[in-house]
DNA sequence: GCCGTTTTCGGCCCGACTGTTTTCAGTCG
């Protein structure tokens, strides 16, 4: 999969050096549109280069194409190596400078020489920016700012530290006067393991004062900076650097608002070619005729004036542009438009699909709460089952039991289950998968389990084939029911492990083993992606809290879901839907 | 650079805000 994100970082840089060398954008999006597609996939790029079909993939065209076979072929690409040569490599990290451009970046490479940050920063204190066109005293401050800002910026954060911040923000922007609702919108939104800003966007009733709605939200307490305030939009900075944008809007506008700041952009992008097919325009203040629109009066920061086809929610959008409605979480332009023209569309697993969890500690490893305490809690959660699988002996920093310790809790696991009734209790182990592939724990002890969880813990640098070795003989395992947080990896931590995950997922499709869904942060492993790609195998997804703790248990699998929903996962791919019978059969497919 | 059930050429989504400007360019989402 790694040679997926080389060619990943090589066509953005690629896109990266043509904006500012000021080409045509449409190049830049059509590298960036390239870089997108392989990354978020799990095609097998060196075999679609070896049977030819690497122009097949749309958005792959004939230079493209040539880029990538050489890539694959020699590890470099003479077109790229040459695009990348005719700009300084140290101009391209500008671009992440708040307020700073291609344009301008262009400028001060061909005026002033720069060709680099620290020269950039030397330009400005030296006064050498002065004079160039177009470039004034509050533009240079502006410059100035964002370098510090990129700095103090917290780069993309964690759904899980976002969504407390954007809750509470959104509770606060509701009370505002004339504020009839809002929503948090982007990736947010689409539940995005990371993300780069908060969008909020609200609805202002008929007379309400806009102005005062922006004025409001940049005086709340938790506003740190102010980046930008107008009538009917404004940018802050809160929790050390993360930024928040705010749109305000009519009631009548908001569900158009909302679409088009949930994005994607490439989903945006997808459903107003959409629009112009119809002869209709959409923008962020509704879909409206396209003849119509052209002659409407229009003024900034209002609406058209002009009847919209539909702009209220965004059902009313979708429907009039003969879509079926696309849930959030598949707005990624990964094939969900022409699934909602064709009324093909996944009806997506939620929260409440899930009847047990089957992943989950106890004190007698690392966890907090024993095995009644956790039985009761899953109970309440209107679970029907639950399966208690503490560490095994290698992991000894987390208590990880000796097979003797091990069959002493399952005949305790066993006892609390016939005690506590309304819920089967699935007696099982998070087994180690040791670096070699083989597991913790020899068949024999397996056996005596009720369903067995096999994960990685160390050793999660190994190379490609080692490490998908070392999982696939896990898989072949007699007992092994799911592979528990397959790569290991941590979001914005750590990689872990190399995958090869076309041949896992075909390994697991053979060998009826689930693949796991980890819910908790910063796990959420698999990712949509691999995730995606074990769904058009027929492999099953197990969603997982992996708790500690009661309260961990009761947040669900909320992340979880909301992994499986963006790999447009329905309830019956999930084994901890099904009923207890139903896993039982599932799990005696392998033993 | 990519694409085509009106196209192999001519388009490619659209609007707000800022700063530097007297009507617009650059940046952002």
């Amino acid at each position: 999969m790694s040679l997926n994100h080389d060619l990943e970082r090589l066509f953005r840089s690629a896109a990266a050096v043509m904006e500012i060398k000021g080409e045509s954008v449409f190049k830049a999006i059509a590298f960036s549109k390239v870089a997108r597609l392989i990354g978020d996939s799990t095609i097998d790029i060196k075999a679609a280069v070896e049977d030819g079909s690497v122009g097949d993939i749309e958005g792959v065209g004939k230079s493209s194409r040539t880029i990538i076979e050489e890539f694959v072929r020699t590890g470099r690409s003479t077109d790229i190596d040459e695009l990348m040569a005719s700009v300084p490599a140290g101009l391209i990290p500008l671009l992440d400078i708040p307020g700073l451009g291609p344009k301008t970046i262009k400028l001060l490479w061909k005026e002033r020489g720069i060709t680099g940050q620290g020269e950039l920063v030397a330009a400005i204190s030296e006064g050498k920016l002065e004079g160039l066109a177009g470039m004034g005293a509050k533009k240079i401050q502006t410059i100035k700012e964002g370098i510090d800002l990129l700095a103090a910026s917290k780069g993309r954060i964690g759904l899980a530290d976002a969504l407390p911040i954007a809750t509470a923000l959104v509770d606060e922007v509701r009370k505002l006067a004339g504020v009839t609702h809002a929503e948090y919108a982007g990736s947010l939104r689409r539940w995005r393991e990371t993300i780069g800003d908060i969008d909020i966007v609200a609805a202002l009733k008929a007379k309400g004062d806009s102005a005062a709605v922006t004025h409001a939200f940049v005086s709340l307490p938790m506003v740190e900076k102010i980046l930008g305030e107008g009538p009917t939009k404004a940018s802050v900075l809160v929790d050390g650097g993360l930024q928040v944008d705010l749109r305000i809007v009519p009631e009548l506008n908001f569900g158009a608002a909302l679409l088009y700041f949930t994005g994607s952009k490439d989903h945006n992008v997808k459903i107003r070619g959409r629009a112009l097919d119809k002869g209709l325009t959409l923008n962020e203040w509704g879909l409206y005729n396209l003849a119509d629109h052209e002659k409407a009066e229009k003024h900034t920061g209002q609406p058209p004036v002009l009847k919209p086809v539909a702009s209220k929610t965004e059902a009313d959008v979708y429907k009039a542009l003969g879509l079926r409605f696309v849930e959030p979480e598949l707005r990624e332009a990964r094939g969900e438009v022409e699934l909602a023209l064709a009324d093909k569309l996944p009806k997506l697993i939620t929260v409440d699909d899930l009847r047990g969890d089957l992943h989950t500690h106890t004190t007698a490893s690392d966890g907090e709460h024993t095995i009644e305490e956790m039985a009761e809690a899953a109970k309440a959660l209107g679970f029907t089952y639950l399966a208690i699988t503490d560490h095994s002996k290698s992991q000894q920093l987390a208590n990880g039991l000796t097979a003797e310790r091990l069959l002493k809790h399952v005949a305790a696991i066993r006892k609390v289950g016939e005690k506590i009734k309304g819920i089967t209790l699935l007696a099982g182990c998070e087994v180690d998968i040791l670096v070699d592939g083989r597991l913790d724990f020899e068949e024999a002890v397996l056996r005596e389990l009720d369903i067995v969880v096999a994960s990685p813990h160390v050793s999660l640098k190994q190379d490609a084939d080692k490490a998908t070795d070392r999982i696939l003989r896990a898989i072949d395992t007699p007992c092994v029911n799911i592979i528990g947080h397959p790569t290991g990896r941590l979001i914005n931590a750590r990689a872990g492990l190399p995958l090869e995950i076309n041949k896992v997922i075909e390994r697991a499709a053979a060998a009826n083993v689930a693949l796991e869904i980890n819910s908790g942060w910063p796990r959420l492993d698999l990712n949509d992606v691999n995730a995606r790609a074990a769904l058009a195998r027929g492999v099953k997804l197990s969603i997982n809290t992996d708790a500690h703790s009661t309260m961990s248990l009761q947040r669900k699998a909320a992340l979880g879901i909301s992994v499986a929903r963006r790999a447009g996962t329905t309830a019956d791919e999930v084994i901890n839907t099904f009923t207890i019978a139903a896993l039982k059969k599932f799990i005696a497919l392998k033993r």
